[in-house]
DNA sequence: AGCACGCCGACT
DNA sequence: GTCGGCGTGCTC
């Protein structure tokens, strides 16, 4: 923190310090963890531990930030380059530093990957280009007539402040032209204007605390008040707490109560969502709550509006960000709360480049932040679940849907007995079920997880199944389109209905139901109904998506099909019957996760039905009733479940009770990657209760002409799983030509 | 990441 | 004979 000291050298800038910056580049280097190299400081210049710099890099230049301050260095002084200037911005913040290096640690990616998500809006850091305005030129009274278009520009600017010539134009109708030679002719004058409105904390804090003022105020119902203030009631420490509600109980209210708390106090505060379909009617909720826009961010965001966002971010402004896993990364300097929303969601694994868990990483931010996070779900992770009970979180229950809606009753339909039509999927109890809803106008879901029209093509000539040259996987039939397709790689084939292997025509036979072919059962079965499909073939962009939900929020649809995409964080009103199609699929499977997963998913579809004053109910089709995720779901006793799941992993000696890492090793050259692997292999550190699987062929073995072979580590849960595997792997070198790709708490395992 | 350097196939 | 493909290596 030392700040460089002047020198008495008055002109020429003397080089009076070396500092080590560290810079994003994803080079993973056992002898350089955290991406540092040195520079020279001139003594023009104030830097300090977090600065962020511009220095030239390999021939080009990039911003990095000061790492250490007055060192010495060992690289020979020619070889040193000064740095080329100080961002304007604040330093970043050392808690946020200390972060950063725990997720590199945490996930064994380079540091400067990890500080390259920090310092991903370069627009932020640079200084801006000075932007001019214009107003009426005080030198020169106007003694020429005046055109009519030059008279409404000077009286316009008259009333108003300077502003740019664009916006001039905009708001008096004439063209940018005008402006320009009024300016030539000395009519206008030109100043600089300070592009971002100069506000402070205070300000800031003061606007956002009178819009929460004006909003109108919602009554939370007394068990949410309840959640609230215990939530609240621990507020300046690091603490966990697993907000776990039903579907429909307002989860959302509890921690907006929370984070309200928190921007009146004047602090920072993050909500992460799983996805950013869910944003737009999110946002609509926020604003009636809050009376302001929250600060949205993820990878479609504007970068002039990351840019205002970054900048005030790190300057400790108090703020609301909602956005994808990527906000955690934003320098927050002074947070008050971190929520989690829908904690249990697969999609907040990130699955390349730095792999981690953002429910993970939240929890270590707020950790260093001091601050309190919520893990806010009905349908917890195991693994939050298992650290509510033993403790480790406070773990707060909403039982009751807000105001008058009731659970919905769940029940199974055994396939084996009310077994639909051959080609058919609909059971003809659940037929009658439909007929009935549909005859009061009230709204139905039928729920597939399966896009397309039919998930097998197969040759009743020679057999063959129709699969993708470059992925080892069955080709879905695609009637909309008219494609096959892989949903692995996407590459799609038009259908021609001839055998990819044999080559005989019109042999092809379509096994198994997609959306598509459900839809086309429903157009024969019920003709007069308004069907509408909701996947991500039918729905390719957000305002697709916008109408569709709106028009089934209005009731201009009677019945809804639909894939994984309307399962999660939807509020439709009308919808009182949820019917899965297929209950069986995700049950099978030796993923680890398959049941917790299948259990989740099928909570939330059945959580969309009767949401409001009519009672819902939910209709499972499968062949399995007796499996103990069908009998938890309807007997609602989810913690029988997640009990029974525990002693099954418990048993198996897997997570939560163990940690797993996935090591996947990829070359172009399939024999070095052999042969190294070998060596790891005989290299394999011997401990008591570490237990290493592989070396095998990834699930897909070959993505992209590269092969890829699979470690799986298993170790007890206080063992450093790191500390094993960068021992491990110090003891065999590996050959440049070969790529490691280190998964800690895998969750897919392809 | 980028960008230069270096070693093997299709071209004026 | 060269032009340029991308696989490999380096950056204070």
């Amino acid at each position: 923190m030392a700040l460089i000291q002047n020198t008495k050298h008055e002109n020429v800038p003397a080089l009076i310090a070396k500092v080590r910056v560290s810079v994003p580049i994803p080079q993973l280097n056992s002898k350089n963890l955290k991406n540092e190299f040195d520079y020279l400081v001139t003594d023009s210049m104030s830097v300090q531990k977090g600065s962020v710099v511009q220095v030239s890099f390999a021939n080009r230049i990039i911003w990095g930030i000061v790492y250490e301050c007055s060192h010495t260095t060992e690289i020979e002084q020619a070889k040193l380059k000064p740095i080329l200037s100080v961002s304007q911005v604040p330093p970043i913040d050392s808690v946020s530093l200390k972060f950063l290096e725990q997720v590199s640690e945490w996930t064994m990616a380079p540091f400067g990957q990890v500080l390259r998500m920090m310092l991903c809006v370069p627009n932020a850091l640079s200084k801006d280009s000075p932007v001019f305005g214009y107003t009426v030129s005080s030198s020169q009274g106007h003694s020429k007539q005046l055109s009519k278009a030059r008279q409404k520009v000077i009286s316009w600017c008259q009333s108003n402040p300077p502003v740019s010539a664009s916006l001039i134009a905009k708001e008096t109708g004439v063209s940018s032209s005008t402006i320009n030679s009024m300016l030539k002719a000395g009519l206008l004058e030109k100043l600089e204007i300070t592009s971002e409105l100069i506000q402070n904390k205070q300000s800031v804090s003061f606007s956002l605390r009178k819009a929460i003022e004006a909003a109108s105020k919602i009554k939370l119902s007394e068990e949410q008040a309840l959640a609230a203030n215990k939530m609240a009631a621990d507020n300046n420490r690091f603490n966990v707490s697993l907000l776990d509600g039903v579907t429909g109980s307002g989860k959302t209210e509890v921690y907006f109560d929370v984070v309200k708390r928190q921007i009146l106090e004047g602090h920072q505060n993050l909500i992460l969502l799983p996805e950013i379909a869910l944003t737009a009617s999110w946002v609509n909720r926020f604003k009636k709550w809050f009376g302001f826009t929250p600060y949205i961010w993820h990878s479609g965001i504007s970068m002039s509006h990351k840019k205002r966002i970054w900048r005030e971010i790190n300057a400790g402004f108090p703020a609301v960000v909602v956005g994808a896993r990527s906000a955690l990364f934003l320098p927050f300097s002074n947070l008050g709360v971190i929520v989690v929303d829908e904690e249990h969601d697969a999609g907040y694994k990130q699955e390349d480049q730095v792999i981690y868990h953002a429910r993970d990483m939240a929890i270590l931010r707020a950790k260093h932040a001091k601050c309190p996070v919520i893990l806010a779900t009905a349908t917890p992770s195991l693994e939050s679940w298992t650290n509510a009970q033993l403790g480790r979180y406070q773990h707060i229950m909403l039982e009751n849907r807000y105001g008058a809606a009731t659970m919905p009753d769940i029940q199974t339909i055994d396939l084996r007995k009310f077994r639909p039509p051959s080609g058919k999927w609909m059971s003809a109890l659940l037929l009658a079920e439909i007929e009935e809803r549909l005859k009061s106008q009230q709204q139905i879901l039928l729920y597939l997880n399966r896009r397309g029209y039919a998930p097998l093509a197969v040759c009743s000539d020679c057999g063959v199944k129709q699969s993708c040259h470059q992925c080892d996987s069955l080709l879905v039939t695609h009637r909309l389109s008219n494609q096959l397709r892989c949903h692995q790689c996407g590459i799609a084939h038009p259908f021609k209905n001839k055998c990819q292997s044999c080559e005989q025509t019109d042999s092809i036979q379509l096994v198994g139901p997609g959306v598509e072919r459900l839809a086309e059962e429903v157009y024969q079965l019920f003709p007069e109904a308004r069907v509408s499909i909701l996947s991500s073939d039918t729905l390719t962009n957000p305002s697709q998506m916008e109408t569709t939900i709106q028009s089934i929020e209005n009731g201009e649809v009677d019945i809804i099909i639909g894939t994984q995409m309307v399962a999660k964080g939807h509020h439709f009103p009308k919808l009182t019957c949820v019917a899965v199609i297929d209950g069986d699929l995700g049950l099978s499977g030796g993923d680890l996760r398959a049941g917790e997963r299948t259990y989740q998913m099928l909570t939330q579809v059945a959580g969309r039905s009767g949401r409001e004053q009519k009672a819902g109910s939910v209709f499972i089709q499968t062949s399995e009733a007796s499996h103990p995720v069908l009998q938890a779901l309807r007997s609602q006793k989810r913690d029988d479940y997640f009990e029974l799941e525990l002693a099954q992993r418990e048993n198996a000696h897997m997570p939560p009770f163990t940690r797993l890492a996935a090591l996947i090793f990829s070359s172009m050259n399939e024999t070095a990657l052999a042969q190294y692997v070998k060596k790891l292999e005989s290299q394999k550190p011997q401990f008591q209760n570490v237990f290493i699987y592989g070396p095998a062929p990834a699930p897909i073995y070959q993505i992209k002409g590269r092969f890829r072979v699979r470690f799986l580590i298993n170790v007890p849960k206080q063992v450093n799983i790191q500390k094993i595997i960068l021992d491990w792997h110090s003891r065999v070198d590996m050959p440049s030509i070969i790529k490691r790709q280190i998964d800690i708490d895998p969750y897919n395992f392809m």
